[in-house]
Formats: structure tokens, sequence, C-alpha cells
RNA sequence: GCGCCAGUAGCUCAGUGGAUAGAGCGCUACCCUGCGGAGGUAGAGGUCAGAGGUUCGAAUCCUCUCUGGCGUACCA
């Protein structure tokens, strides 16, 4: 059994060859048996794991689902792993963990430090997560930063489930969209140098007008013209660069950082060496394969004839390619430029209507589009007490990731989008927010870690320390439940990583620090000195400071999967 | 109209077809005065929007209805 499977699936396999034990035996007859045959019971009196197999094969067993709950466990020994299985009515297999194999994995989890529960689902494959790409033509606001959260703690929890990630920005610096805001700018530009001059429909927020100002500052008027005339070249490029710089900044706060900024723009450009650019190769494959059609004088992909309900344009009458096109030459990029084996688009439900389109596109270009999974989060309804706050950056007001961050700090931000699944809209009441902040579940989980760190630093100080100490002295309940708990963070992980949904990690730390927080106050209650971390007996000091550490580690690990630091004190 | 997402405790929300539906906040009553009280235990609070269906078993899957958000561009 390799390092890297969950315990989960170590279980399971028992169960399985159980099962196929029993039939080889004759005992059950034979038929096919599930890929997943044990789940997490709710009630911990039912055990570890348990399984309900005998449930579901009584029907094609025809035999009745205790005869084959006791079929299988006959074949289930007390072992390395788990204790002798106990059967439950109707047809429930429970099974728990044995004792002696929770206090080894204290160890275990020591010696992997930082890897601890790491996975091996994606190993050997690249990952790409692409989120946030707001257009660069204004400072990201709070539903922004939901997909930030997002985007950032999925790609953590694939590279933990073995995937070799690359976390991409793909900027928008091509379009219509940079060509209002260019205006836009030039005219606040103008308005700097005191001409008088109107604002487009497009943009006003009081964020161009402070743009405008440093452009100024850092350039002169080295890009006024004539009146009337348009501004000198390179104004829409340094426009966008300095957009880009400042949203680059915001998420830099929020504690997201990327491999990569794609550009665009750069779908257009053919390569140093001379190969055709990626909208051209993409392009000349839809009409190789006959999926254009010229029509009203525009180019088109014939979606309806690939399950769509539309046809879509992809070079617009004018000549110019939509972002449509931009789309399918960026997809054709992602899988055949640059190999990704899976990639993940985050994206805002207004996106939404634009989803299968994409896909059809890219499984038009790629071949398929299987490895591409477009994951929506529901948007972020702002409110202030009870009014509603429109977000809106074309309308003017927005209320920026800044001030969030500026308000209830990055970690309390970040824990609050992560709690809620990405279908789930969320009500975001500012003001609650800010006075909340203090009671933010984040700082409970912090706050475990910061006393973990905290008896580790007394330990040592007073000389004692957790090396060389017997994990077999952890037999209270309390103890072997922490354990417990610890054990379950591969399979939190291997789930996000497989339903995209990162709410599991952030419920799992609440859990994981309530396991402490208990653990740390029945020695207390028992008001019994001898009932701590620390106490007279050096083994059993040892031992306990071993569980400590292991806890400080995977608690460490499920705040740094979520991108948030883990305060050695607070 | 059509399509996508949702509707679970007073509020904000979890819940991988399984056993008695959970957490945080708020409310009530306790515990501990600590190796850090940003803690622990217990309680009250539920027609899982409604109606059918599938299944040994449904908050979970299917159908319909109601309610809310979003989309339905040669914008992005």
């Amino acid at each position: 059994m390799t390092e890297n499977t969950t315990l989960r699936d170590r279980v399971g396999a028992l169960v399985t060859e159980a099962a196929q034990a029993a039939i080889e035996a004759g005992s059950l007859p034979d038929i096919a048996l599930p890929d997943e045959v044990i789940e997490r019971p709710r009630d911990p009196a039912n055990g570890d794991y348990a399984s309900s197999l005998p449930l579901r094969l009584a029907r094609s067993a025809m035999m009745p689902p205790l005869a084959i709950a006791e079929a299988i466990a006959a074949h289930l020994p007390a072992g390395e792993v788990i204790d002798a299985p106990r059967i439950a009515p109707p047809g429930f297999i429970n099974l728990s963990l044995a004792e002696h194999f929770v206090q080894g994995e204290v160890d275990r989890i020591i010696e992997q430090g930082a890897a601890f529960a790491n996975s091996s689902l994606g190993a050997g494959k690249r990952a790409q997560v692409e989120f946030v790409s707001a257009n660069p033509t204004g400072p990201l606001h709070v539903g922004n930063g939901r997909g930030a959260a997002i985007g950032d703690t999925l790609a953590s929890a694939l590279g933990a489930a073995g995937y070799e990630v690359e976390r991409e920005y793909y900027v928008n610096d091509a379009g219509t969209q940079t060509d209002v805001f260019t205006e836009t700018l030039y005219a606040r530009y103008q308005q700097q140098f005191g001409r008088d001059v109107s604002i487009p429909e497009g943009y006003p927020g009081e964020y161009m007008v402070d743009l405008a100002a440093t452009l100024q500052e850092r350039e002169g008027d080295r890009f006024l013209a004539a009146p009337g005339e348009p501004p000198a070249a390179g104004l829409r490029e340094l426009g966008i660069e300095l957009m880009v710089e400042q949203i680059r900044r915001t998420l830099t706060a929020f504690g997201t950082n990327y491999d990569r900024w794609f550009s665009e723009r750069t779908l257009y450009e053919d390569s140093a060496d001379g190969a055709s650019s990626a909208y051209d190769t993409a392009i000349a494959s839809l009409r190789e394969n006959g999926h254009l059609a010229q029509r009203e004088g525009a180019l088109w992909l014939t979606s309806s004839e690939l399950g769509e309900d539309k046809d879509n344009v992809v070079v617009r009458s004018d000549g110019r390619p939509t972002y449509f096109a931009s789309d399918i030459a960026y997809h054709y990029d992602k899988f055949l430029g640059r190999g990704f084996d899976l990639v993940i688009d985050v994206w805002g439900a207004d996106h939404h209507g634009h989803v299968s389109r994409v896909l059809v596109g890219t499984e038009t270009v790629v071949g398929r589009a299987d490895a591409l999974h477009v994951l929506l989060y529901q948007l972020v309804t702002l409110k202030r007490g009870d009014e509603i706050v429109r977000l809106s950056k074309r309308g003017g007001e927005i209320i920026t990731l800044d001030e969030l961050v500026e308000e209830v700090g990055p970690d309390a931000a970040r824990f609050f989008f992560l709690l809620r699944a990405p279908s789930s809209q969320m009500e975001f009441d500012l003001d609650l927010a800010v006075k909340q902040s203090n009671e933010n579940p984040v700082f409970y989980i912090q706050y475990a870690h910061a006393r973990l760190a905290s008896i580790l630093d007394r330990a040592s100080t007073e000389g004692h320390t957790p090396d060389g100490g017997d994990v077999g002295l952890l037999t209270q309940p309390h103890e072997l439940a922490l354990v417990r708990e610890m054990l379950r963070l591969s399979e939190v992980i291997e789930m996000v990583a497989t339903t995209y949904e990162p709410q599991h990690l952030a419920h799992y730390g609440t859990e994981l620090a309530t396991s402490f927080h208990a653990f740390n106050d029945a020695f207390r209650q028992q008001g019994d000195p001898g009932l701590k971390v620390i106490t007279d007996d050096p083994a059993l000091t040892a031992a306990r400071l071993r569980l400590v550490q292991a806890a400080k580690i995977a608690l460490g690990r499920v705040l740094d999967l979520m991108g948030m630091t883990a305060p050695e004190r607070m």
C-alpha cells in the first residue's frame, strides 16, 4: 500500500477483498461489486467507517442483508488497521480503526510534516486553474474576492492531490471594453490638463480620475494630442498595465499569487519562430472541420449542429473577432499549446450563458471537452444593513476588494468566502462583516493553532521535547479522537480535488479545531494537574507533545491550503 | 417565453442515496480561572419551499408547481 493512498481507500479495499473472498468461498453469489463500498458514518458510535454494501447487494444476491453482512464480516478479521467488524441492522458493517493504528499515525504525521495528507490522485498530470480574470478596466470588487478565494484554494487542493498546478489570470487586453476604457482614460487625462471634455459612457468611476492623475504624474503630457485627435500611441497599453498592476497588488494583499498573467492579445500574435497565432490555428482548425459559415457578413460557428441551441458569431462583419473567438483560441492554447490535462475556469455565474458555447468550441478545436471544467460561483449580494448595494463596474459604485481586506483582513475575508459552496448565492452584509470580524470562525481555527504552538513553546522552555515520545501512551478518548480527525484530511483534499468544492476544507478546518479545543479542555475540566500535556511524567509528556506537534502540522496544513496564515501567537 | 443556479433552525449557511438532519451567530443554563477565555458542556429552536415518483432507504436522484438570483448580444 502506497503512502499516498487515503485511509478510506485502504479500508474500502479491505471490504472489497473480504466480499470477494466470500464469493470465492461460496458464501456469497458471484455478483458485481460497486467501486465505492464504504462511507463515513454521521454518528461516530457507528464506527470510523461503515459499509452499506449488504443493503445494496441484497437484491442481486437474493439474500437478506444481515446474512450478506455476516458473510463479508467473516472475511474481515481484526487486523493492522481495523478492529473486528460489527454488524448493525438493517445491514451495515461498522468498522473502527484499531487503537494502535491510530496511535501510530501520530508518528507518521510528524514524519511527513508539510507533505502530510498529500495524495497521488493527480500524480503525473498537469492542471491549470484560471480565476478572477476580471477585465483590467477597474479595480477588483468584493465579488471577485469570492472567485479568488475559490480558485486559489482549489489550486492548492489539486496540488496536494498530486497535480502539478498552474494558477493563471487571463488578462482581457483586447476587445471593445478596452477601447471604451482607453477613451475614458484619455478623457480623464485631458481633464487633468484643464480641457473641457465629456466622459464617454462606460466607466464613470472615480478611480479613472486617479488613474489619469497617476499617468500625468508619471508621463507628463506626452499622450496629449490636439483637441479631437486620438491620443499618442501607447496610452492603451500603459493604462492597462497600470490597472493590471493595481489588480495584482490587490490579489497579493488578499494572499493570492499567480504563476502566469496571460494576455489575450498574444493569442493573435504569431510566435517568434514564425508559427501561426493560436487564433489563426484555431480558426483554421474550425474551418477544416467544416464548422464555420459565412452569413450576414459575419463568420459563425455552426454550433447548432453540435448540440447548441444556436450558432455563435466568431468574426464580426467588421472583421474583428469576438470574445468568443478569443476563448476558443485560448482553450486551444491551454490544451494543444500547453498540454494541460485538466483545466478549470472559475467564472462568476453571470457568465453561465457562455459555458456551453465554450465547451462546444473547445470540443470542436481540441477534440474533447471533458478535461475542461467551468466552475461557476454565484454572485455575491452586498448589503449594508437592509439596503442592497449594486455591484457594477460600469455603473460606477463598487465596493472594492481592497476596502474589504482593509476592514476585515485577508484571512477573515477568504474564510468567509470559502465557507460557502460556490453554487450558493451569498449575502454579504458589509456592516456585519466588520462587526463580526472578531467572531469570524477563522479566528477559532487560528487560535487553536496558536495554542498548539504555545504548548510546544512552553514545553520547550521547561526542557521537554516530543522527540522519542511513545505514542502508545496516548489512550485518552479525546487524544484518539483528535488523531482520528486529523486522518480525515487526505480524504477532504481528494473530495475538494474531485468535486471542485473548496468549502469542504473550510468546514473540516473548523471541525479539526473543535477536536483540539475539546481535547485541550478535557484536561482542564478534570482539574487534575496530571491531566495536561505537560505533566510530571516525562514519558507521558513526550507522547502528548508528539500529538500536539502532529495536530499543529495538520491544522497548519489546512490553513495553508486555504491561503491563510497559521499564527504562532495571536 | 426558454435556459442555468438555488430554496434546510430566528439570521448566515454546511450536509459524499444510508442509521436520531448539523455548524456559526443570537437565546437559556452550567463548567473551567487555565500549558493563552478568541475555550468547553448541555438545552430550546426544523412541514429540509410544496406535490408526485424512483429506491430496501431521499434534504440528496427524476417530474411538475411556487419563490428568488442570473443569463438569453456581431459586450466582455
